[in-house]
Order: C-alpha cells, then structure tokens, then sequence
RNA sequence: UGGCCCAUCGCCAAAUGGUAAGGCACUGGACUCUGACUCCAGCAUUUCAAGGUUCGAAUCCUUGUGGGCCAGCCA
C-alpha cells in the first residue's frame, strides 16, 4: 500500500489549474528568459526549476529564451554559460532555444502598428526633460510637447530613428497612455531607443532597440507562453503588459504572475554585487567556490538534486522572505548522504603510535563505502603501526562526557581496532605532538567481539598511505542578511570566507576520485575534488560539518 | 506623503468562512564501528493590532501598524 503524501499547491498553480479547467487555456508554456549579463545564482534556480517544473508537471512545454535587448550590457559569455548551468540544473528547453533578439523585425512592426493606431509617438525630449515631464511618485506629469504629433509624422519619424538618422538618445518612441496615471509605468513610458552599439546576436543591424516593457510582452505572445512568470518588482508593470499585449492584438494573450525572489541568510545573491566581488577580484571568479552562483555551488560539490530539493522546500509565495541557510545544508547532507562513499579524512593531524603493533606489519581492512547503499560496494584501507589522527579527538584532560581519546581511555578505531592510550609527548611549547596507544588484537573489525564496548569511535589514516594534500575550507563570502550593501556602499566580507590547511591525510583510495565526485566525509560533512583546479591534492571541503555538528561538550 | 504588493512558530510555508498541515532549526530520549544517520517525543489555545460582519473569521469589511517595490533612453 502507497500511501499518498498530500503536497499542498503553491498559488501558481492554483491560477494554472484554474486556467486550464476554465479553458482559459488548454496547455501550458513557461519560459526562463535570463538577460546574458552575469552569470546565473541560487536565486535563478529557483525561477528556472519553477518554471520547468510546472511546465512538467501540467504536460506543458519550456522554453530557453535570452531577453537581450540591450546590447550595452550583454556578451555571449554569458549566454554559454548560463546554457551551461540551466543544462546541469537538469531543466530541458528541448529544441526551444530563443533570443529576443531575432523578434526585432516583428518588434519593429508592433511599435509601427502602434503609430498607426495612435498609440505611439516620437519624442524629442531628452532624458533630463522626459524624467521631469514624467513628475513624482506623488505629483501628477505632463504632456510631452510632442505628444500630438501626426501619425505620418510618427512613422516617418520613427523609420528615421530606424535608419540611423538621429544620434544616440536624440528621439525616442513612446507609448501613448497617461501622463497622470498613479502608477508611474503608465506615463507614457519609453519603448524603442537609439544606442548604436554591436549586438552579440544581430551585430551592427539595429540602432535602435526595444525597452524592456515592450518587449517582453511581445516575446511571451509569440512563444505562444501561457503564464509568464517574474519577480514583485515587476507587480506594477503588469498593466503595461497587459496594454501591449491588448494594442498589439494578439490572440491568446500571455499572463504575468509575479512571485517572491529567493533570499537567502548570510549569502549574498543579487548579480550587481556578486558582479562588483568579480570585477574587483575579491573573488576568483563567478564559480569561486565562496559564491552561491549556480557554477560556485557545481564546484563546491552541491549537486542539482540538492538544489531541486531546495527550491521545492522553500515554496513560492508572493512575500519578501529570507531562508535559512541551513535549509541548503539540509539538501545537500540529504542527498549525499545516500549516494556517496563515506571516507577518512584527518584535516589537522596528530601522529598516534601503536606500541604493540609489529613494525612493518600492513593490514587491509575492507570498507564499506556507505552502510546505507550497497551498491557503492567497499574498498581496502591500509592500516598500519604510525597512523594520523585528528587533533580534536584527543583531549589530555577531558571534560565530562567526552567520549574520545585522553589518557588512560579505549576507543575505536573506525573500521580497525580498540586502541588503548598510553603516554603522549609534547614538544618545547607544550603541544602534544605525538600519542601512545596500544592495540588489542581480539577487537579487529568484523570480528564480532563483544567483551567490551566503547563510547567513542574515531576515524584515521595510515601514515604511510595516506595522501597529503591541501584542503580549502569554504565558508560564504559576505555575512548578510539579505545580501545587501551597507548604507555606505560597503559589503561585509568573512574574513574566514577560505582557509587552507596545508597538511591534511586523506585516505589513499580518494586518489580514484573524479572532478566533481563529492564524498560524504566521516566527520559529517562532504569534500569534493575542485573541478576547477583539478590537481588531485588540491581538495575543496566545504564547511557544511561544523556547522551541523558542533560539539557540546559538558 | 501617489500607486501597487505583503504580513501565519527562530526561518520557509499550508489552510480558499467550519475550529492552525508540513519542512528547516531547536530541545529531550533510544540506537550507534563517530556524538553522524535513523527512530520516537516535544515545539503557534492562536495567525501584526484594534474594531466590525457571521452560529462560526488566519480567511470577509474598516481603520491602524510594520515591511517591500515604483520617478532608467536597465532588465
């Protein structure tokens, strides 16, 4: 018997069901139309996986379109990479790769059939002029002087502005609504501007392109899109959505719902200022692993499933809200903790010397790779007289309830032997530098012993086998709210955002690893290779233990 | 102070006039070859506030309060 888990729908779907059973529409098309000039964060998963989601979910389709229709800002970098990332997150546009860019023609006769209608004029003013024609938030505007103008005046006009007759910002094409409309968006707003600059996509073509406002509406209506999807900020340009969509005439008009953007604690999301953290090389890179951009996460070992898992955990609702970053934790500990091998890793070591051990004795243990999956099968871990512990597992003196290493005491070494400590020795500065145990041979792991039981149980690495290598703990790069700058224009940063530990021992079998591969690690947090600087002892661990399992001791 | 939007546990978030889901976090306890994982238990007599309508209100109305967004030839 299944039983069925009662998920509740978010008020999109609501709205689509409704649509579709009113017959409103009789199938579904979303779209994720990102602008090319930055590279894609947490935040954009959210929309692109809402968007696909629903697009599966309700047997509809998806589609891919770049929204660039300011050439001053885009670069065909960033189209790669955006397809890249929207590729991994595992959303499938199929074969519906879009740019609004190859609309312009169609655009170019909106804005014409407006004229036609009277619905849109050729303005002189500058921008100086039109912003103080345009008035307050609380003051009423006025008619632009050239408000009137013929039609065949306007379309004259406007295929001058075309042909590149006028300088850059000298005319503009504007929506004829109202100049005294509350909301500011309907005051006439501008539609077409001259910016002569080389477009990634049609090169020298155009001199003029279309404002987003006239646009967007335009590119939803002929993808045929249904329901198309945005952040609040966008809440107010919805009636100028809705009056294209109506001037222009199309059939089957799209609609605009708006939703929350995803904001998350002490991360910062927001392209403008994980932009600035590039430019000015605070960061490595977009994918620097202090980053929560969709290629900082691939690389920090986050896995699209984790990021599906999240997006669907924080819901969509329409209020400014700030999720905790713990939630993120939670996905990726969840989905790990069933498809990766755990392994021993030692991130500070201490040497720890079993007395009674035979000198050139090595020993392989079979190793489960993770109890809870069989198929990951097991592997053979060398074992021998000198191994590596780490420091915080052995205190000497422990406080109450501190089920380590201390003088006198018996734990379990994972997947090997009780040891018993002995003595240790520290150096001039009072640091223990090296520990003395001895090993009861009866105990070996899978014997089945039973005679005695320990509390505590730690994980090691062979010193002879072990791999050196450098560790980089990542923890995010600013410690804010919402990802905001401060009042001054400032931006906290973390000062512990990366620290590397020179000399860590990872057990010998991780050098099979493959970039990417992530590995749950026994202290309770994974570590995966950086599939950026792939050398294999250059290993990215993210800091998402400590945060989990910080002791309580006493 | 013009317009639009939002307000349910520390954080997300359901409940669509019928008597406050769920997840994260947290707190016990059991289990444990890591203290993780797992399991069990606990965690909003009340929904920003005050009034009103109703047999019945988180849901409807009114008035406040708090927060977000809008005055690019950006998206």
């Amino acid at each position: 018997m299944e039983e069925k888990e009662v998920v509740s729908k978010n008020f999109i779907e609501q709205i689509i069901e409704n649509d579709l059973e009113q017959g409103y529409y009789d199938h579904i098309t979303t779209r994720f139309p990102p602008e090319p000039n930055g590279y894609l964060h947490i935040g954009h998963a959210k929309s692109i996986l809402l968007n696909y989601g629903l697009a599966t979910k309700y047997n509809g389709k998806f589609n891919m379109r770049f929204d660039d229709t300011n050439p001053t800002k885009e670069k065909i970098e960033f189209v790669e990479a955006i397809k890249e990332d929207i590729k991994w997150l595992g959303a499938d546009w199929e074969d519906r790769l879009f740019f609004a860019s190859n609309y312009f023609e169609h655009m170019y006769e909106a804005a014409v059939k407006l004229i036609k209608k009277g619905k849109a004029y050729v303005c002189d003013l500058t921008a100086e002029e039109i912003r103080q024609y345009r008035g307050g938030l609380t003051q009423s505007g006025k008619n632009s002087p050239y408000r009137d103008r013929t039609i065949e005046e306007n379309l004259t006009l406007f295929e001058d502005m075309k042909n590149g007759k006028y300088e850059d910002g000298q005319k503009v094409l504007r929506a004829k609504i109202d100049m005294a409309s509350p909301n500011i968006n309907m005051r006439d707003p501008v539609i077409y501007r001259i910016a002569r600059m080389t477009h990634h996509n049609t090169g020298d073509k155009w001199c003029i392109y279309p404002m987003y406002d006239f646009a967007h509406p335009i590119e939803d209506a002929v993808e045929g899109i249904t329901h198309s999807i945005c952040t609040l900020e966008f809440e107010d340009h919805r009636p100028l959505y809705d009056w294209v969509v109506k001037e222009v005439e199309y059939e089957m008009p799209p609609k605009q719902i708006e939703f929350a953007k995803l904001y998350l604690t002490n991360v910062i999301t927001g392209k403008r200022y994980i932009k600035k953290l590039v430019e000015d090389g605070i960061v490595d890179g977009w994918d620097d692993p202090r980053l929560v951009s969709i290629s900082a996460l691939r690389r920090r070992g986050f896995t699209p499933e984790s990021i599906k898992m999240f997006v669907e955990l924080c819901g969509v609702s329409k209020s400014n809200s700030s999720v905790d970053y713990a939630m993120l934790e939670y996905c990726i500990r969840e989905d790990l903790k069933l498809k990766k091998s755990r392994i021993m890793a030692v991130l500070d070591p201490i040497k720890l010397v079993i007395d009674n051990y035979p000198e050139d004795q090595v020993e392989y243990f079979d190793v489960i790779n993770n109890q809870e999956n069989e198929e990951l099968g097991s592997r053979k871990v060398p074992f021998s007289k000198v191994i590596y512990i780490d420091r915080e597992d052995f205190m000497e003196e422990p406080p109450k309830k501190y089920f380590r290493l201390f003088p006198g005491n018996e734990v379990r070494l994972m997947n090997a032997y009780f040891v018993k400590c002995e003595s240790y020795i520290k150096d001039d500065e009072g640091n223990v530098v090296e520990i003395h145990c001895t090993y009861d041979p009866a105990t070996r792991s899978g014997s089945g012993f039973t005679e005695r039981k320990v509390k505590g149980t730690i994980h090691w690495v062979s010193a002879e086998h072990a791999v050196k290598a450098e560790v980089r703990l990542y923890e995010n790069i600013v410690d804010e709210e919402k990802g905001k700058l401060n009042e001054d224009g400032t931006l906290n940063l973390n000062p512990n955002s990366l620290v590397v530990l020179k000399e860590c021992y990872i057990e010998p079998s991780v050098k099979d690893a493959k970039p990417m591969e992530s590995f749950q690690f026994v202290r309770h947090g994974y570590f995966c290779v950086d599939s950026k600087d792939s050398s294999e002892n250059n290993l990215v661990f993210n800091r998402i233990v400590s945060l989990k399992s910080s002791f309580k001791i006493n």
